[in-house]
DNA sequence: CGTCCCTTTGAGGGCCTTCAAACTGTGTGG
DNA sequence: CCACACAGTTTGAAGGCCCTCAAAGGGACG
């Protein structure tokens, strides 16, 4: 792991962390100097590696600035299970503001380059600031959301429609990345990894990939899946935008009041 | 559906949502006299009716004040899926701060007394004041923290582990209630609605109680369950006190700084 | 051109579902 | 007090989805 400063980081003329705050909840230019103030430690690592490793104790949120991530267990009889992929431009979540060991490893599914913003002063300013405070909380939220959609396709669907509906939530959160277009999205993470992600055998994860493609929801290429016929799978696997807490959904003011 | 005022509901000297939420996170005096101008509405709902309606409006923000309930949603194909068990006491989640449609039913599995709090007072006050703010997204990481672990449950575990889990977890939540004493406790929940909840048929539920029951792990009796081997049906279905996120984790201040 | 990692394909078996029926407890009306 | 209806639990048997083990196929890299 190669360490160095990174307040403003490459590629990205801003504060990461207020880029992705201000998305949540409207803040003042008092708020984002404030959150200025908090620079990131910019770490690299390589694909395969740990980068948070569980009971370890929490310091720091993460921001992933690139590349895919995992956060995984290794159950006491030895299989693994993954809780959540992490994309790119991507907060880690269950890491604040906990100062608690950390629930689960991450492991870089590919190269990574990653942001991290002291817990303690984040605690700090969000303790002081209100719209900070919300802010953080909506982003908490809308991670909340995909998570209940997951125990839905997890409990309410069978493997078939469990990938289908993993094909979805991914190609949706690219999008609101910028990083999928036409319905198509790049997917570096091998069989297995999925498998230990939707609760299913990496074998099986193929042999539905392949029922998906011959049944024409979606067409596979290497590591590229392009969505088909994104509102039949939509459909059939549940999947609806309504279940996405959006920005607007916060803090537009109520039009029922 | 009675419909009541109660800004002091019987049984309950105090105002129910400032209890809840200053257990996340130390809240002032006059925090406190904020909370208490928001007055809630006392509602009474017999076993069996919903009180919660998919893709209505959500206005307010209801607490259990007493009676067990389901978040649910039925599924194209007429299958009903559950998300969420609520307990006496508990806040019912995925209500605030949205304004947006309610992405789940929700259902009396007995009779239940509910105080329903306005979500735009709520809102305003959130946003003006970081204590109770922080207080909310406290709230909502505790939350959050179960919802990881059925997720874990869901694709980690087989049936008969992951009903062991939900033993766990219903009395571990009931015992931060004070509803569970001497690892016992009530379960009015049918066990069609129990296998809604974890992904499995009604009957399949039977069988893996019994099964618990003959190991060991668990006694049953009509509707109590007892458990009776805490520590060994904890390490089989990986339940982990550390897992689950406590006041404590959140404002303590950090050991590590 | 060989190695390694991952994907793909095959065959057998187990977990869980599905359908069905008997059983138990509870409330109701005669 | 008993007969009855009703809801939920319990038990049985057959079948399907998915797992498990195994081996072959493909692509990237040296």
């Amino acid at each position: 792991v190669t360490k160095g400063n990174a307040d403003t980081p490459k590629g990205n003329n801003g504060h990461a962390l207020t880029a992705i705050l201000s998305r949540w909840h409207p803040l003042t230019r008092e708020d984002r100097a404030s959150l200025a103030e908090i620079s990131a430690q910019e770490y690299r690592v390589s694909s395969g590696t740990d980068f948070i490793h569980r009971d370890d104790p929490v310091r720091d949120l993460p921001i992933l600035q690139d590349g895919w991530a995992a956060q995984y267990r290794v159950m006491h009889d030895g299989r693994r299970f993954v809780l959540k992929l992490s994309l790119p431009g991507e907060v880690i979540d269950g890491c604040f503001p906990l100062r608690e060991p950390a629930q689960y490893s991450a492991e870089a599914l590919t190269d990574v380059t990653l942001l991290l913003y002291p817990s303690d002063s984040l605690f700090h300013l969000v303790n002081e600031n209100p719209r900070i405070a919300v802010a953080f909380f909506s982003l908490e939220t809308y991670q909340h959301s995909f998570l209940r959609n997951r125990v839905m396709a997890l409990a309410g669907l069978n493997a078939y429609e469990r990938l289908g509906h993993l094909c979805l939530e991914l190609l949706t959160r690219l999008e609101i990345l910028g990083m999928a277009e036409n319905d198509t999205f790049n997917l570096p993470v091998k069989q297995e990894t999925l498998g230990e992600l939707l609760g299913m055998h990496g074998v099986h994860i193929n042999r539905m990939f392949r029922r998906l493609g011959a049944d024409g929801f979606i067409a596979r290429n290497k590591k590229t899946i392009q969505v088909k016929d994104r509102e039949g799978l939509a459909q059939l696997v549940e999947f609806r935008k309504a279940d996405i807490v959006e920005p607007s959904a916060i803090h537009t003011p109520s039009k029922y009041s």
